[in-house]
DNA sequence: AATATTCCCGTTTTT
DNA sequence: CGGGAATATT
């Protein structure tokens, strides 16, 4: 590359920025405060070394989500430099290397990635195998246990040994257990990637030099959240060379209940005692005040390195606490502020809300919609965790991996095809007594007498399974067009009428998914897809660009930037977040999450919280979270909202004038706020709820839950 | 065997 | 409140 072309590479830099971007040799600890321009860093930095230091295959960036591996790949190809360095998630980028290096990893070829539901089926199976009552042991609490010890990197003997006490000698055993049922399965959870490969870095020296020698420059962003399996990879994988750039924020680490721990940036100058230090502390992002109250905030953490953010950007505006009586109110009073910056201006993907649980965007999400302002949830896995998405997903991970025994008795009555509780009972116990699995029962001629009249009907299945089985070697789109077709999902989810939700848009929407996937990924197979739809995060599924306001958790806002921010819910409990039963909770780790939330922001920020919340069906009564009277006083407005008694609070139930379903039929005229006049094109009556669908002059069509809806019925004599 | 209904429970964040 | 499991019904 030329003098002129890293001249490039530079440009716009500051002096402490272009030292990290040029640090080529040995350990860089990279301490970037919000908004200093680190991804620029990062970015140029990777693009640096691939196109003069090294070649672009020895890169590797390893990002916190997919998402951001996704830009920095785009980023550094408009850098003009020759494409082939390795940008992933450490979970993805383990999964590749343990297909890869299946033989050595000891894991079957085609394994798949067990999702949590998976997980919970999986360990409720453990628990039962081990005379365990669920109701002593919950799944839950056993996941948590047996994912810390496996971010610990302990296998099950190891955890056993290293807990003396009974209950978690127990859960040891439901460990054995559930290891033996993935492995039965041909499976690996999430944790399960993270570990194999940190062992196997650790057991295989022949590997380990190899793959070292693949890495000659590491990069790991986010290193304030990696926990000790990632921790261990990194290592490992820059043992002799130490080429390990890791790039962070311990200001910014709040993954401390996933098992990551911020020690480990915190004692990267011990462990690379001569690693280079490039501090990043001018603020590129947000205004004077803003950056001075989330900094005010952040120095009550007492565990903390002491840092100085700084800014040129301008004073702005102050930023706003808005205490509300309601949560209804809350959500309005943001819903008015957002369409009035709208109104001014200011685009709606450049607004977000942000909130502790994802619970919380319900209340936001219906103001918005009844005024018409278009949102997205930051929540895709919820598009993955339906019904119909999973049915499809099982079939292709069954033809894929047909040990797997979750995904096979998911999809062996669905569509319903006569194969009941009893059936499966019988066809389980005859594997068993065969010494077979279950998929090997199907598929061979063998005699299934055993199972009485649904014999039959299990055959079928088998042959069906057969005859699907070729699809998989076809690229992602088709494979998913021929067994949705030909599995009878189609003809299932086609026959269900008059249903406001769509399976069958759905599962359109999933075919164009891996097409937009296949098209990226020429070369990609089913296998490979599987897997990315299986590490999938929420933020992942974002997307960005259009005219949209966004609504994410403040785990899901780490490394996005807006010009407006909302943060709602700041009452103690909340933000800070306590569990009812549990009085610990880190409460620095909270403080570090409102931190990341208020520094999002580029020029308006506003922290609300409700005096009376309506959570879980209950309205209660609440504290303001003590993070706001840790705001500076200057440059901090207070507002007390007023609570304008509308005829609709006064109505009670839940602030709405409470709606009759009686009075609703097809055909009626109703009017709406925004939409104006419209025809009630149907009703679907559910248990509770009854939705109704209505069609307006413009030819649209949308749909409503009755009782939240603000339409009104319309007599024929008022529309002359 | 399949579907409809009721009841009970648990309460975060996510790869 | 909402989801999932257990139970009742056809």
């Amino acid at each position: 590359m030329t003098r002129v072309a890293v001249e490039r590479l530079l440009s716009g830099l500051n002096e402490p920025q272009r030292e990290a971007v040029l640090h080529a040799e040995g350990p860089l600890l990279v301490l970037a405060g919000p908004g200093s321009g680190k991804t620029r860093v990062i970015t140029r930095r990777a693009a640096y070394l691939a196109s003069t230091v090294t070649y672009p295959r020895h890169v590797l960036a390893i990002t916190f989500t997919n998402k951001a591996a996704k830009e920095m790949q785009e980023r550094v190809r408009t850098l003009d430099v020759e494409p082939g360095i390795t940008v992933s998630t450490f979970h993805a980028l383990c999964a590749r290397l343990l297909r890869q290096y299946h033989e050595a990893a000891n894991v079957p070829r085609n394994f798949t990635v067990f999702d949590r539901d998976d997980r919970r089926k999986l360990l409720k199976l453990a628990i039962e195998r081990c005379d365990l009552s669920e109701t002593n042991w919950t799944p839950a609490k056993v996941e948590a246990v047996i994912s810390r010890a496996k971010n610990a990197l302990q296998t099950p003997v190891e955890f056993s040994a290293a807990n003396l006490d009974w209950s978690m000698r127990t859960i040891a055993r439901v460990y054995a257990a559930y290891e033996q049922l993935l492995s039965e399965m041909g499976g690996l959870d999430f944790d399960d990637l993270l570990m194999r490969m940190a062992l196997i870095l650790e057991q295989q020296p022949a590997l380990r030099d190899k793959l070292e020698d693949r890495f000659r420059y590491v990069l790991v962003d986010e290193y304030q959240d990696t926990n000790a399996a990632q921790y261990k990879i990194a290592r490992l994988l820059t043992r002799d060379h130490q080429n390990l750039c890791a790039t962070g924020d311990p200001d910014q680490s709040i993954y401390g209940w996933r098992g990551a721990d911020i020690g480990n940036i915190l004692a990267f100058e011990r462990d690379y005692p001569n690693a280079k230090l490039v501090r990043l502390e001018q603020n590129y992002r947000s205004t004077k005040r803003i950056l001075q109250s989330a900094d005010r905030l952040i120095t009550g953490n007492l565990k903390r390195k002491a840092k100085t953010l700084w800014t040129q950007n301008e004073d702005g505006l102050s930023v706003r606490v808005i205490e509300c009586e309601t949560s209804e109110e809350e959500a309005q009073t943001v819903a008015d502020d957002i369409a009035a910056q709208i109104g001014a201006g200011v685009a709606p993907s450049e607004i977000a809300v942000f909130y502790r649980i994802n619970s919380l965007s319900r209340s936001v999400e219906e103001t918005l919609l009844r005024r018409g302002i278009v949102y997205q949830v930051a929540r895709g896995v919820e598009f993955y965790n339906r019904k119909e998405i999973k049915d499809v997903l099982a079939y292709l991970r069954v033809l894929v991996n047909p040990a797997d025994e979750v995904s096979l008795l998911r999809i062996i009555n669905m569509p319903p095809r006569g194969i009941g509780d009893t059936t499966i009972e019988r066809l389980e116990s005859l594997a068993r007594t065969t010494g077979r699995r279950v998929y090997e029962v199907l598929a061979g001629n063998g005699d299934l007498t055993a199972l009485g009249r649904s014999a039959a009907k299990v055959h079928q299945f088998g042959d069906l399974l057969g005859q699907l089985a070729p699809a998989i070697h076809q690229p992602t789109p088709r494979a998913l067009e021929f067994i949705v077709r030909h599995s009878g999902l189609h003809a299932h989810y086609a026959a269900e009428t008059n249903e406001i939700e769509t399976p069958l848009a759905n599962i359109d929407e999933l075919i164009s998914a891996a097409t937009e996937y296949h098209e990226d990924h020429p070369d990609s197979t089913v296998l490979q897809w599987l897997e990315h739809a299986a590490l999938l995060s929420d933020i992942d599924t974002v997307r960005g660009q259009n005219g949209a306001v966004t609504l994410m958790t403040l785990h899901a806002a780490k490394g996005l930037e807006f010009t407006c921010v909302y943060i709602i819910g700041l009452e103690n409990g909340l933000l800070p977040f306590r569990r009812p039963d549990d009085l610990l909770g880190d409460e620095e780790e909270e403080r570090r999450l409102c931190f990341v939330g208020m520094t999002r922001a580029k020029r308006r920020l506003i922290l609300s919280r409700a005096k009376y919340r309506l959570l879980r069906g209950q309205t209660e009564r609440t504290a303001r979270s003590p993070y706001l009277d840790e705001l500076p006083d200057d440059g901090v407005e207070w507002i007390e909202s007023k609570a304008p008694v509308t005829a609709r609070q006064k109505a009670g139930l839940h602030g709405r004038l409470p709606q009759d379903s009686a009075d609703w039929e097809i055909g009626t005229l109703v009017r709406h706020p925004l939409y104006g006049l419209g025809q009630v094109t149907g009703l679907t009556r559910g248990g509770r709820r009854t939705h109704v669908h209505v069609r307006f002059p413009d030819g649209s069509d949308r749909t409503w839950m009755l009782e939240f809806s603000d339409l009104q019925r319309v007599e024929f004599d008022e529309v002359e």
